[in-house]
DNA sequence: CATTGATCATAA
DNA sequence: TTATGATCAATG
């Protein structure tokens, strides 16, 4: 069973209204998959069922999930306390060739620029099986949002030119933030030293910091 | 106990 | 092999 993508951003949310407050046995069982006991060994499991139960269409292409709408799909996992568990990954960080990108030409940019956020309860108390999905919601970077975001990615962007990449953590960045983003600490990729030689190093990723997203939902709860 | 750094599965 | 989907688990 598979579903086509949505055709316009109405017909997209009128799916993200059916879907909120399902379980995800539920939504797997329409499916016919079946949910793994934990996400230990399966963690990208349900993001992978919101984009079957969705019809997005990008796969494994560099997205946004929904291309004919430009909009990017991204769950939240969210406790009992409406708190926001984990940060969100947005793209690979470009090591190499870079020169001259510009933020409106970036991943990061065209993942941000509309999102669908869609909150997945995910407290440690309730089993896999009987989780809810939420009310998801549209967002688009304010003008103040994509400021900060566009300074934080111009940051550490200017360190990853300068081959300053040893010097970056996770501590950088107001709301995203770059970290480790592969298989294992073995995984590596060719990157840039200061003194400008190719060197071999982790692969990283822009993440959106877990206080960022939780601002975003927040803001959504209350309008 | 929150965050950073590390890791798991899968598709093309 | 690399990008997607993320969460896990060590650390301070």
């Amino acid at each position: 069973m598979d579903i086509l993508p949505p055709k316009t951003k109405e017909a997209l949310l009128a799916r993200v209204e059916a879907l909120g407050g399902l379980t995800l046995a539920h939504i797997a069982k329409d499916f016919n998959l079946s949910v793994p006991a934990d996400l230990r060994q399966s963690k990208g499991w349900v993001g992978e069922l919101m984009e079957k139960a969705l019809g997005a269409d990008a796969g494994c292409l560099a997205k946004p999930d929904f291309r004919q709408l430009g909009i990017e799909l991204k769950t939240l996992p969210v406790d009992n306390n409406g708190r926001v568990i984990e940060s969100t990954y947005v793209s690979v960080v470009p090591l190499l060739n870079h020169w001259g990108l510009q933020w409106h030409q970036s991943e990061v940019y065209g993942k941000l620029a509309k999102i669908l956020w869609l909150p997945i309860e995910a407290d440690p108390a309730i089993s896999l099986p009987q989780r809810r999905v939420g009310c998801g919601f549209l967002w688009s970077p304010n003008t103040v949002q994509e400021a900060i975001l566009r300074q934080d990615w111009q940051e550490l962007m200017d360190m990853v030119a300068l081959g300053e990449l040893e010097q970056i953590s996770a501590k950088i960045g107001t709301y995203l933030q770059i970290r480790p983003k592969g298989a294992n600490g073995k995984s590596l990729r060719w990157g840039v030293s200061a003194s400008g030689e190719k060197i071999l190093t982790l692969p990283r990723g822009f993440y959106l910091r877990r206080l960022f997203t939780q601002s975003l939902l927040d803001k959504y709860q209350f309008l």
